[in-house]
DNA sequence: TGTATGACCAGTC
DNA sequence: CGACTGGCCATAC
């Protein structure tokens, strides 16, 4: 249990609070962190989720970047499991990207 | 052990 | 305006 894990596990921990139906950005999640500039931690925290059992339970599929395009879809599965899942949510989508006017959701507690 | 890289973002040239 | 750079910091090789 480094303490580097601690950063993950709060990414994880205010992933797993975005409300169904609901999206944030990975620039937001680093902002409430403290860390504006580590977004890019916040992406690698995700694909992490991936490869760790233990955080199944994180809904890395409602993080997406500031202009609303799931780049990380990727990294599921298959390409489209992201879309899927948000879609089966109520997600709305304006060609490849999320409609964040509707579906933005920050991590103020 | 050191270097390169990334599911990003904002500022600068 | 578009293109480029820096920053952040843990992980991979």
């Amino acid at each position: 249990m480094t303490e580097s894990h601690d950063f993950f596990q709060r990414v994880y921990d205010v992933v797993r609070r975005i409300p169904m139906g609901r999206v944030t950005t990975y620039g937001h999640i680093a902002a409430y962190l403290g860390a504006r500039s580590s977004a890019r931690m916040v992406g690698f925290a995700m694909n992490a989720v991936t490869h760790d059992a233990r955080a199944s339970d994180v809904p890395a599929h409602r993080v997406v970047n500031r202009f609303g395009a799931l780049t990380g879809r990727m990294h599921f599965a298959t390409p489209f499991l992201m879309r899927e899942r948000l879609e089966a949510e109520g997600v709305t989508f304006v060609d490849e990207h999320v409609d964040l006017q509707r579906h933005l959701w920050e991590p103020a507690d």
